[in-house]
DNA sequence: AGAGCGTCGCTTTTT
DNA sequence: GCGACGCTCT
């Protein structure tokens, strides 16, 4: 054992101040290892010692793996196993999310599977325009087939490692034949576009591994101990990676707490972790079962809601912390006042309980729903900052530049292609365009290819012809310079020279100086990325941009309060927690209240919010809220009744009846339609309240807010159901459409020769119908 | 080619 | 309620 590390950590100072069951997980360095990591048990810090330990006792950071979910997750273990042994030895280690791990090994070894090594990374937004691109090309209409659903089905099939030839052979209905097809064309696309999917990096990897023998050593060799945090979240493709790495040592040590599984929907496959004893049959298991996070009540609760899943594995959380707080339940009548009731709850505790801002965090199930409560702290000036890095990169200008950028790196990727060859306008219409794609798909070549024949190509103006050369050559000069400028220096004269910003600047308008300042942004943090490293490519600055995700928020260290969707919160903790919107049809989501899975998975989801909060935990939902603009109606949480009316405090026991015991109606087994129907008496207003199935509670008397039409609702109607249509039809009503085959009726809307039907039909497909006069069949 | 207008779908969660 | 997209007109 020859690299440094720092006197002051030998292994019994390592070991020090941990209970039993983490100083065996941390003593575990040979064989296979569970950890069964509830929340607040300490999980991060078994992990990092873990490594620390495992450096000490003579294993090379180099030969340690460690694959998370989120950049910040691996950001977190790396320093703080650098501040265990020292900076310069764990910099050695490799240590990344599932995705950034994998882009790393397949640009080293991209010719091996018929890349190259400036492969294009395309994120969700990339392949969706690139599968419309194919649907055009096949002639496929995107009314009848919507392409975010071809898109999310080819995701999932990747995820589960159908290839599109397997996804082919098992096809039977149209939709699903239709979509083989559209996932063969794009998949070629990608190929010729020398670019891959996320879910590619997973499955390429797996391919890689799988044709070249010699490559999956060389690995195994290097990464002799394997560690997966988060691996309830695996899904399948992920899974058998990890397996093909830990096949040569077994030195694999996953951590991980089912009853944390929010990632279903992506493709988590919750047996990985609840089958690894069958994998490694030799594995020792240890749960980390005492709670270092938080106080007894907010545990009680946190227990209370997760005991009502019937699929878990027995685990006991405890903790020797003060009991703490009663939790707050804040009932209001509409988002407004849920914002505003939120915002008046934060400025006491931080008045009264010494919290500053950054002690608190916001969370709340939708992205939607930051926008009222950001508004409410906005009037009130409470610092705040939202957790959704994304936003900015999704910016117009700011993916033009990136476009612009990732062309340098990679002239093959047809999207960045089609997506600034005419921005700023430089006279390359759609109709030149669409001859020039036709063509190059003819002879099987890609965009850029074709634009350098252009000349040749028939019906493309001289002047068209013109543009386009010079479009080729703006690229090709810039290539020339890859490697001989800095990326920030050939960047900014590479973006000057597209002629976009000068374009923002010239038009003078606020919104134009925001995107000049936008472009500028983002070539000002090349700068910066680049100075703080040296080795920065443009391709790796590309790549890193496009493995960036919510969580890795560079503003969570700052004074604010936090707010954000309850997944991107997993793995952070608070002092304070709010949890705004328990309403039944939000969260749960209304899709999740007769599928008991999904319904499972959205408690989950509600534990990890609980667990976030340390001290104290604020609970709110509201009678009515707009959604796309209209006006809804929501019963409190099912959520909420499930905890322990002890739990919260008096104010919050007499305020609300949604704490109440659960009554028989209550979601469960029951189909919201089955309880009488009572007639309302507005029906002919239009734009019936299209609840989440929800009921008005007799409390909602004249709100300030909402639109008249709603303030007038008679109290009789209070408990009403959601309203019959004239037609006759109820949401959650199964129904055939000639043409769209058997569907369930999702939402109502309208009345008499207005009525509208929201349908999801079986296929995938949603549609809004006219009830007069689509031929909905009730059966 | 580009501006202007209307329609549609969207909000579940992310690498 | 908004933004993306497609259609039409100039």
């Amino acid at each position: 054992m020859l690299h440094l590390v720092p006197r002051s950590s030998s292994s019994s100072d390592l070991l020090e101040g941990l209970n039993d069951a983490q100083r065996t997980a941390v003593m575990h360095t040979e064989g296979p290892l569970l950890i069964i990591a509830g929340a607040g048990s300490g999980k991060t810090r078994v992990l990092t010692l873990r490594v620390a330990y495992l450096m000490q006792a003579g294993v090379h950071p180099s030969h340690i793996l460690a694959l998370t979910f989120t950049n910040k997750a691996a950001q977190e273990m790396k320093e703080r196993i650098g501040h265990l042994v020292g900076e310069g030895t764990g910099a050695r280690m490799w240590a990344g999310t599932f995705h950034s791990i994998f882009a790393r090994i397949l640009r080293a070894e991209a010719e091996h599977i018929g890349y190259t090594s400036g492969f294009t990374i395309y994120d969700t937004d990339d392949s969706l325009a690139a599968i419309k691109a194919v649907m055009n090309a096949m002639g496929i209409s995107q009314q009848v087939m919507p392409p975010q659903g071809v898109r999310s089905r080819i995701s999932s099939a990747k995820n589960a490692m159908v290839s599109w030839q397997e996804y082919v052979r098992k096809a039977d209905s149209i939709q699903e034949k239709q979509t083989g097809q559209i996932y063969e064309e794009y998949e070629k696309r990608l190929t010729q576009s020398n670019a891959m999917d996320f879910d590619d990096l997973l499955l390429n990897t797996i391919r890689l591994f799988e044709r070249h023998d010699d490559v999956l050593q060389k690995y195994q060799q290097r990464f002799r101990y394997l560690l997966v945090d988060e691996y309830q979240d695996t899904n399948r493709a992920q899974y058998i990676a990890v397996s093909m790495l830990a096949k040569a040592f077994r030195n694999v040590c996953v951590v991980g707490d089912d009853a944390q599984s929010i990632y279903r929907w992506r493709g988590a496959d919750i047996r990985n972790i609840l089958d690894f004893q069958k994998d490694y049959p030799e594995a020792v298991v240890v749960r980390l079962e005492q709670n270092y996070r938080s106080t007894k009540t907010i545990l009680s609760a946190a227990d209370a809601v997760i005991k009502n899943n019937r699929k878990q594995l027995a685990k006991t959380l405890w903790t020797e912390n003060p009991e703490g707080e009663k939790i707050t339940l804040l009932a209001c009548r509409d988002d407004r006042e849920e914002a505003d009731a939120i915002v008046r709850t934060l400025r006491e505790r931080i008045s009264k309980s010494n919290f500053t801002y950054k002690d608190v965090a916001v969370l709340y199930r939708t992205n939607a729903q930051s926008q009222s409560l950001e508004d409410a702290l906005r009037r009130s000036n409470l610092p705040y900052h939202i957790v959704s890095g994304v936003s900015f990169y999704k910016r117009k200008e700011v993916k033009d530049t990136l476009s612009y950028l990732r062309l340098l790196v990679n002239p093959a990727d047809s999207e960045s292609v089609m997506r600034v060859i005419n921005e700023p306008t430089r006279g390359i219409g759609a109709t030149s365009l669409q001859r020039i794609a036709e063509w190059a798909q003819q002879r099987n070549v890609a965009m850029f290819d074709a634009l350098r024949e252009v000349g040749m190509i028939p019906n493309v103006q001289k002047r068209t012809v013109t543009a386009v050369l010079e479009f080729v050559d703006l690229i090709d000069r810039h290539r020339a310079l890859l490697e001989e400028l800095s990326p920030s220096s050939l960047a900014q004269s590479y973006i000057e020279a597209t002629g976009m910003m000068q374009q923002y600047k010239q038009l003078d308008t606020e919104e134009s100086r925001d995107r000049w300042n936008n472009i500028d942004r983002v070539l000002s943090h090349i700068a910066e990325t680049q100075e703080r490293d040296d080795t920065l490519t443009l391709a790796t600055y590309i790549e890193q941009i496009a493995l960036l995700s919510d969580a890795d928020d560079p503003q969570l260290g700052n004074n604010r309060v936090a707010m954000m969707t309850m997944h991107a919160a997993k793995g952070l903790e608070f002092p304070l927690v709010v949890i705004a919107g328990l309403e039944q049809g939000l969260f749960p989501l209304a899709k999740a209240e007769l599928d008991m899975n999904e319904q499972e998975e959205e408690r989950r989801l509600f534990y990890v919010g609980i667990t976030r909060a340390r001290q104290q935990l604020v609970l709110s939902y509201a009678e009515r809220r707009y959604r796309f603009g209209e006006l809804v109606f929501n019963r409190p949480s099912m959520f909420l009744s499930e905890i322990d009316k002890a739990l919260f405090d008096e104010k919050s026991q007499k305020g609300s009846r949604a704490i109440e015991p659960m009554r028989a109606s209550h979601g469960m087994d029951q189909r919201p339609e089955s309880a009488a129907p009572v007639r309302r008496s507005y029906g002919d207003r239009g734009g019936a309240a299209r609840g989440y199935g929800a009921i008005p509670p007799p409390s909602s008397g004249p709100a300030g807010r909402p639109k008249e039409s709603y303030s007038q609702v008679p109290a009789s109607e209070s408990y009403s159901q959601e309203p019959t249509s004239s037609s006759g039809l109820r949401v959650g009503m199964r129904v055939k459409h000639p043409m769209f085959g058997v569907g369930t009726v999702a939402g109502l809307s309208g009345s008499g020769q207005q009525a509208k039907a929201t349908v999801q039909f079986l296929n995938g497909g949603r549609k809004q119908l006219m009830v007069a006069f689509a031929k909905l069949e009730v059966i």
